[in-house]
DNA sequence: GTCTATATTTGGATAGAC
DNA sequence: GTCTATCCAAATATAGAC
């Protein structure tokens, strides 16, 4: 069986390869155009002639403008969620929801176009396939287990601080984008937050 | 000199209020359209073909379709402001701030699209123009206003203050569209707010 | 002020040769 | 897997008759 396979699939594998690096350079360029031009500006043909291609030869790896941005939806959940596994949270209640917040935060300022992706829904008719929005619920559940393990399970709480983080978020991006208005208020932010659930 | 205006003016007058009659019924069917189908999916033509025009007699309207965006955006930024202007502020700093997070929270969470066009950069190259964006300053000015009278001056301040708002209402808009499970928290979001800003 | 006609561009998508 | 050719629909916008 195995000589089989290593028999027989090199040239699959390669093919396969092959084909994954090209949909990710694909993608690479849909995230540099999104980012320069905004969410919705994205058309196939910019995209094609970008990465030198017929704005056919695209459906070679999408099946439509839409798949594209359902994986770049899946691109940005995985890389927040990469973030959030990199994170040691602390024992310290405080420290642990700075880290947090500050994590999301600077993830949503770095990026206006992929917050829009991940987080609003500004695309006429898009949703995202069951597989994408898999890696969202992941993300979500990350994040509340991550308050839940600081002692906030009250789903109401949890609301509340997302609330907070988001606004932090969204205030950053449409007043200040690039600077750090909003994300100088995190500590502040975090320690109002804190009191208000522990007490001082 | 007022025999002359009287006697020569009627006829302009009433050309005139057709032609705003005309653009208020276009506008509005236009606030039915981004509502029903998202800001982004807005088309002249089916613009047209809603107020039964041909597209192209929309032009006498508006210069283009970004003036539409324009004019909503102006709409949108009034509306808020008068219901500001209703609001009376108590002099308890408690109640002002829950009446002042109430309208504006129930103001985003009635219209996605609007929140999108008043308060988010969605539209590619679409920024209002100096006229309508007076208006939206104004209402800015109105809101910071309002909470300088309770007492609260400083400007990091008031920019935590309007994530947490702003927070609550995108929450709103994107989990629970038509609900009401942020908007049940803007009490305890005050007290937050308050208890961090004044103490208990 | 509204229409017809039209220009022009752009968009997403399919068929079929190679 | 990429191309040529093509389709088709939709988009914004202008010119000029009535």
């Amino acid at each position: 069986m195995v000589a089989e396979r290593t028999a027989v699939e090199p040239r699959r594998d390669r093919r396969h390869a092959r084909h994954q690096a090209t949909k990710r350079e694909i993608l690479d360029a849909a995230w540099k155009m999104v980012r320069a031009d905004g969410l919705n500006a994205l058309s196939l043909r910019a995209l094609a002639r970008v990465v030198d291609m017929e704005p056919q030869s695209l459906y070679t790896y999408f099946a439509s403008k839409h798949s594209v941005y359902d994986h770049l939806f899946a691109d940005g959940n995985r890389e927040l969620l990469a973030r959030f596994d990199r994170l040691e949270v602390s024992d310290d209640v405080r420290r642990a929801l700075r880290a947090v917040a500050h994590v999301f935060v600077t993830f949503a300022a770095e990026d206006q176009a992929r917050y829009e992706l991940l987080f609003l829904r500004t695309i006429p008719d898009f949703e995202p396939s069951p597989e994408s929005y898999a890696v969202a619920l992941e993300v979500f559940n990350r994040g509340r287990s991550i308050l839940t393990g600081v002692g906030l399970d009250n789903p109401e709480d949890f609301d509340l601080w997302t609330a907070l983080v988001s606004g932090l978020s969204s205030q950053q991006l449409a007043n200040d984008p690039g600077g750090d208005r909003y994300i100088r208020l995190i500590d502040n932010a975090v320690a109002m937050f804190e009191e208000h659930m522990f007490g001082r």
